[in-house]
DNA sequence: CCAGGGGCGTTTTTT
DNA sequence: ACGCCCCTGG
């Protein structure tokens, strides 16, 4: 086990030339071999000497859209066609997953060949790989489960309530974020031991919290997300060793959207890009590794070259513990270091980038950047005030019709907005609208509660000491097994010093029930026969996921049990049971050879943005969030609203406005070609409705690259007469002098103030049934009036009527719940 | 042990 | 408005 880190065999031997030179360092313009003109046709000069850099360290700063992942990949690709290095001397380190494997794609499309052996991947999943190889070492187990932050919430609720920590004003939302931090910071709960002030009753009690959490995390042999970055730096720095082989084998490091790395992450970055000493160096090489080509004068092995690309206008996640002094500290970091600055933008459209650059430049105390571009104005951005969520959802949708029908496709049409919560009247006109759409992210497939459980059935195979799986399917479905019994499992466990596994073994020995009992042994049966099926020891070979799941869900009774439910809602709790075992099959099938664990690991560390499918015709829904690093035609901004963006949460934490202020523009940078910025002035939280107000950031675009459909100005909630300023604040006083001057002033031929709402749109919903409708009827719409049916599509509750209204025009409306009835 | 009702907190963003 | 949690009565 303890020298398996080899490259793959083949480029054991051969390793090429290690070209090392840091500029000045003197033995430098040797001839090395440079990046065919191939890989740096057509790139513009900065990008080109991004290309060519060879030395420690090259921070590329990149404004959005410059063309980094393009310098990357044409990097990667040259080092390897120089023969400077083999694919697996690189890691690459991602956002995403789905970033991962576009730059695995455009890598192998430059090399003409598969990009085999490099780690391409997110930070996450490269620390699993390296963290389940090591395991051992860590005193876990190879098998471990990775906890969702759901996860962790649930031991962390488990711990205040049997600590009656809650009286103290302790929550599993603060202590989980708390402890989310001091791990983002490599403090673990010994190393907050050290410091914490024990004067304080409240710290004691979170110590003590936290170093349950520890323990119990440990027992199970469980990981959250945070551990996986942490453990792997403690890893490499508790096994010199082990560092040392994979300091020997990476020897580019690239990380991409660095200015995103919080303290561990920048941390492991360090941990890759350590050289290796004299002395580890001579312990590998008695060791039969190839260490010979890699030396410098003083018997070491020099560390990686180290890529960082990133853009501290698109930091984004201070919250989770980003900080941007990784990337303004980087020269200081790694001295010398190059820095390359791309400011040519080849995405969007000079009006969007115009708004994009005055937006950002409120930020103080940024490196001034100023993107442009060749391709001319474009169209004006559009503006659009609603007068609810509903009725700035409709505008989006009567916009995006708009387009496709002038030939845009759905899928190059992506809505973004702050908060998840703010899908629900998009959603819902969307679908009156017969409108396709994809929202990404928010509610996940796999935190379904029926999937979940599911999930814990593989997880109590895959990771039998998991106690956290084995107490949520002790009792899904039911069978009898209450609380009670539950206690009395884990008292017996803790009693005998066995695992709750085998203490189900042994519910004989308890004095339940005999019908607790056998459900309990019937159960710990299964369990049992399901390990032998994936024990890679069994003769019969080892079982796929799929039919494991399968098995699973079957004996257990799960699938059945939600099959033949009076609750209608477990019809389609079934179909999702039966959509995961569909998705292991898919997953056998394109990762042969992959097991029980590789799946649970993918499933566990699936990104938001990982579930875009490009090929998909739909319009994509995502959070400001989910948006970095992707790019659409037209993009919809909705919810520019004091309280949203920015967020009234942000508003007191330090630095949280120009954090807001860049998500924002992080969502305008993301359009190519057309922008809209919609607002409302009402807003639903919480069941009832407040006014909203027109969003600070709004005025820091020139107004004249805003064509307001309809601006904040010209109406106001109440459709009075009260005008309504764009500085104003819902207290009345203003934002300052000198800034903006309302919309009042924005040019609006052809509009008059509004003070009705013909088209006010509301959430009403009607059940039709199977009304009938052909064209040439005539319709009344609760919202859009009267109208004439043009054409019916679709078949079934699908159907969908194309109605031209006389005052509001063609819209498209799904029968079955439209609000609408026939007329005359 | 379980189903159903009432009460309450929730929503910032995510690997 | 919704989902989760706790409590009560079967």
């Amino acid at each position: 086990m303890s020298t398996l880190h080899e490259p793959a065999p083949e480029t054991e031997g051969t390793a090429p030339m290690i070209v090392h030179d840091a500029p000045g360092s003197g033995h430098g313009e040797r001839e090395r071999p440079k990046p065919s003109g191939r890989l740096t046709d057509g790139l513009n000069p900065p990008q080109k000497a991004a290309v060519e850099y060879r030395g420690p360290a090259l921070l590329i700063v990149a404004g959005a859209g410059s063309g980094k992942t393009r310098v990357l990949t044409h990097r990667i690709a040259g080092l390897i066609e120089t023969r400077e290095a083999w694919p697996s001397q690189i890691l690459a380190i991602t956002f995403t997953n789905k970033a991962a494997a576009e730059m695995r794609e455009r890598v192998a499309a430059l090399l003409g060949q598969a990009s085999d052996g490099m780690w391409i991947s997110t930070f996450h999943s490269a620390c699993v790989r390296i963290l389940r190889r090591e395991a051992q070492k860590m005193g876990l187990p190879a098998t471990f489960t990775i906890y969702d932050s759901a996860d962790s919430r649930t031991v962390i609720k488990r711990i205040i309530k049997a600590r009656d920590a809650d009286t103290l004003g302790f929550t599993p939302g603060g202590v989980s974020s708390r402890i989310s931090k001091l791990k983002n910071e490599l403090t673990d709960d010994e190393a907050f031991a050290r410091n914490a002030n024990m004067g304080d009753p409240k710290e004691v009690e979170f110590l003590a919290i936290y170093r349950d959490y520890t323990r119990i995390l440990r027992a199970a042999g469980a990981m959250d997300f945070d551990d996986l970055i942490a453990e792997t730096v403690y890893l490499f720095r508790a096994f010199p060793d082990v560092a040392a082989l994979y300091r020997r084998r990476f020897r580019h490091v690239l990380v991409d959207e660095y200015q995103d790395t919080n303290h561990a992450q920048y941390a492991l970055i360090r941990e890759f890009t350590e050289p290796v000493t004299a002395e580890l160096s001579a312990q590998m090489q008695r060791d039969g590794l190839h260490v010979e080509r890699l030396l410098d004068s003083t018997g070491g092995i020099p560390g990686a070259s180290l890529t960082v690309v990133g853009d501290s206008d698109q930091s984004i996640y201070a919250f989770r513990g980003a900080d941007i002094r990784n990337i303004t500290e980087f020269e200081r970091d790694f001295p010398g270091a190059s820095v390359v600055l791309l400011e040519q933008n080849y995405r969007s459209t000079q009006n969007i980038l115009s708004a994009a650059n005055s937006v950002i430049s409120n930020n103080f105390d940024r490196k001034a950047k100023n993107l442009f571009t060749t391709v001319g104005d474009g169209e004006k951005i559009v503006g659009y005030t609603g007068y609810s969520g509903h009725d700035e959802a409709q505008f989006v949708a009567d916009e995006i019709e708009t387009l496709h029908r002038a030939g845009m496709a759905y899928r190059d049409i992506a809505v973004f907005y702050r908060v998840n919560s703010q899908t629900r009247p998009l959603e819902e006109i969307f679908v009156r609208s017969a409108l396709p759409y994809r929202v990404v992210g928010g509610t996940k497939f796999y935190e379904r509660a029926e999937i979940k459980d599911a999930m814990a059935y593989l997880i109590a195979v895959a990771n039998p000491i998991d106690e956290l799986a084995l107490r949520r399917i002790l009792n899904t479905p039911k069978r009898g097994i209450g609380p009670a019994t539950e206690t009395a499992l884990q008292s017996f466990a803790e009693t005998n010093e066995i695992s709750f596994r085998e203490a189900m073994r042994s519910a004989g020995a308890l004095g339940l029930g005999p019908k607790v009992t056998t459900a309990i042994l019937a159960l710990a049966a299964v369990l049992d026969e399901s390990a032998a099926k994936v024990d890679p020891e069994n003769p019969a070979g080892v079982t796929s996921v799929s039919d494991l799941l399968t098995f699973l869900v079957t004996e257990s009774g799960l699938h059945e049990t939600l099959r033949t439910s009076r609750d209608p809602q477990d019809e389609t709790r079934a179909e999702n049971v039966e959509e995961l075992v569909a998705q292991t099959k898919d997953f056998d099938r394109e990762n042969p050879g992959a097991t029980l664990v590789d799946f649970l690991t993918q499933v566990s560390l699936v990104a938001a943005a990982d579930e875009l499918d490009d090929s998909s015709g739909t319009v994509s829904l995502m959070t400001l969030h989910t948006a970095k690093g992707l790019e659409y035609d037209a993009v919809f901004l909705t919810g520019i609203e004091e309280e949203l963006l920015p967020h009234k949460m942000s508003t007191n934490e330090p630095g949280g406005l120009a954090e807001e202020r860049r998500l924002f523009y992080v969502g305008i940078t993301r359009a190519k070609k057309r922008l809209h910025l919609s607002l409302a002035m009402t807003r639903s939280q919480f069941g009832d409705t407040s006014v909203a107000m027109p969003s600070r950031y709004l005025q820091e675009i020139p107004a004249e690259l805003i064509d307001w459909r309809q601006s904040p100005g010209m109406a106001n909630s109440r459709g009075g007469t009260q005008p309504r300023a764009l500085n104003a604040r819902r207290d009345g006083r203003s934002l300052g002098p000198g800034i903006g001057g309302g919309f009042r002033d924005a040019p609006t031929p052809g509009l008059k103030p509004k003070t009705e709402w013909p088209n006010r749109i509301t959430a009403e919903v009607r059940d039709n049934g199977d009304l009938e409708l052909v064209a040439g009827d005539r319709i009344r719409h609760a919202n859009f009036g009267d109208g004439r049916v043009t054409q019916v599509t679709g078949e079934g509750s699908k159907r969908v009527a194309h109605v031209q209204f006389d005052a509001a025009g063609p819209k498209k409306l799904l029968i079955k719940i439209a609000p609408i009835e026939k007329i005359a």
